[in-house]
DNA sequence: GCTTAGTCTGTGAACGCTCCCAGAGATTGT
DNA sequence: ACAATCTCTGGGAGCGTTCACAGACTAAGC
């Protein structure tokens, strides 16, 4: 009888070796493609394999090569945040997609409190990944500055101007709002104010830049809010709080679909309607463009590239390619939709 | 410059062992906290820890020790899905913290398509994971089947039928959706029809079972319409079909809020008022809910304490300990809306 | 026929840790 | 005073790879 816990020997490259008649050096190099096997040999090797059900012992791996074939995927948010937001799923996803190609695995670090960033810095100290994709850090991430400091190869998906050195993929944020604000703008709007949100992201500051670039001499502090999430919830306390500042408000940029959303709900309640009385538009056609009554026109932003880039990158920065330009833009596209 | 990718050497426990005039023995002792090392060994080593910034290789601990203090979280469902369903994410989560707190690491496998699934069964072979968690295993999925060839500790969430004898924690589908049935039906509803969806999971076909269980002799088949995702636009489609079968149709069960939300979309167009006219409930108590108008009345399921759980248990298998029970339930709770 | 280059193979030495055993020293009981 | 026990330590062996090097054999060039 087998002790609890204890699973039969697995095959190693000496039963492999001495199966197929070769020597294990061999067989490593046939495993990792290597020139120099002759066709008889691989051809052993092969049935070999098949027969004694080897697979590669990757523990072995990594410590003979020094490196571990793991990304890791950094998402610095709280727990809400991670479900609400439409794009963290869809980075992660291409993350996932890009990295599996490569023959790479996805470690998933998700920090919900600051308790545990020592601890994921430590780990990312530890050796365990080649390399992570950060998603969502804050500007002065103590994540972000740990990892400059490992000197860890990495890869943002925005771009912190706290580190503006360090490889990133994102969309020109500022030139989408400026433009989806001009939409706005030129559906005869007068009196157009902002839902801001996340001001210690880039996201959140260049979308805000973005609207100020459009609204150029009109733009109206006032006529700004701004909450620390792209929530729904912020949305609807952002909508109230604008009409309470200016009652005769006809157009609204929120910085997030979800923020329009909530925003609509608002408008529906008091009966203003849209886009008659008050134009909306948005950000990041999510799910939540689609489901708005009227849909909601808004920028698209294609997520899932974002991380398969930023997966491409990260693989050629740990295989020693520095990329040509420190950062890459992603295009957005702006839907139009009825609700501007 | 350094050579790319040249790291500078990182310091190993002989290092740690030197600094503190011990042996590696005893370094490694007081690093798995076994018992045996003295105070003035064990101050020293902190000590050296301290002063030539060691971390473990966890490489090479995996191999030494053959296992990798890794889990893997195996979501097997279309990317479409994966981004769409409220409690993978949360489900992701609880797994995820509940790891962390045992200082072991989640490795995302998410299988879209079915020419993924051999690679998948490859890597679990690998020893890249000392377990698993399987989200959302179809009847007969051939990863569940591979990983109850390997041997390899795994915890379901959800009871697929066809592993009636693997561990699993999951809901009472069939008891909450009799009981949320039940409830509609308290609302004086003649003529009640069912949204039902993923037939091939076992939470769709326990759903309709629950159902089928509350009407008992008014159970009428043609009035329940099923789909393979639980996904807003079957929710579309469902209720147009209900509506064609019987105009008349007073209540809806819709198997979850997505499909709730889609059935409310096609009800509010068609100019029906919701309870009035017809009541609806769903299923899972998602952020769908709180968007619908009126709000839904719905199952809460806690998705969170089911990854949390799930983690717990694949936890004791990796260590040896075999539950008591094969599975566990967690309760669920009826939130009363205005959707009924 | 001899060098040279090119192809292929086997083997020792890491990689950095844990496990286990032998043994030193301190403490207790008789 | 001696055995028995408990506490603590050091170091050899092993985990399953890859890597670098040395050597064998083959083919081509002069």
């Amino acid at each position: 009888m087998a002790t609890p816990g204890a699973r039969p020997r697995r095959a190693t490259i000496f039963d492999v070796a001495a199966e197929a008649n070769v020597s294990r050096g061999t067989v490593s190099r046939m495993l990792n493609g290597e020139p120099y096997v002759s066709d008889s040999a691989r051809e052993a090797i092969e049935k070999a394999i098949a027969k004694v059900g080897y697979v590669r012992n990757m523990a072995a791996r990594n410590l003979a090569t020094q490196r571990s074939k793991a990304i890791a995927l950094i998402v610095h948010e709280p727990h809400s945040v991670f479900l609400e937001d439409p794009n963290i799923g869809a980075i992660l996803l291409g993350t996932n997609e890009r990295l599996s190609e490569a023959d790479y695995q996805l470690v998933c670090l998700i920090i919900g409190s600051d308790r545990d960033s020592a601890r994921i810095a430590d780990y990312l100290r530890g050796g365990f990944v080649d390399g992570a994709v950060i998603v969502s850090a804050r500007e002065h991430d103590p994540i972000a500055d740990a990892i400059a400091h490992i000197g860890l190869p990495a890869v943002f998906v925005g771009h912190p101007m706290s580190a503006p050195d360090m490889p990133y993929v994102g969309i020109d944020n500022r030139g989408a709002a400026r433009d989806i604000t001009r939409e706005l703008l030129s559906t005869g709007r007068k009196k157009v104010g902002m839902i801001a949100a996340a001001l210690d992201r880039d996201s959140g500051s260049e979308r805000l830049a973005g609207f100020r670039d459009a609204l150029g001499d009109q733009f109206d502090e006032n006529l700004v809010v701004d909450f620390p999430l792209y929530s729904r919830n912020s949305g609807v306390e952002g909508m109230k709080a604008l009409l309470d500042r200016a009652g005769d408000i006809d157009g609204v940029f929120a910085a997030s679909d979800a923020l329009a959303a909530g925003a609509m709900d608002v408008l529906r309640e008091r009966g203003r309607s849209v886009p008659g009385d008050i134009g909306i538009v948005g950000f990041d056609d999510s799910d939540w463009a689609m489901r708005c009554q009227p849909q909601l026109t808004t920028v698209r932003q294609p997520a899932d590239l974002l991380g398969r880039e930023a997966a491409s990158m990260v693989l050629e920065l740990v295989n020693g390619i520095t990329p040509e330009t420190p950062g890459r833009i992603l295009p957005t596209e702006i839907k139009l939709r009825g609700s501007a």
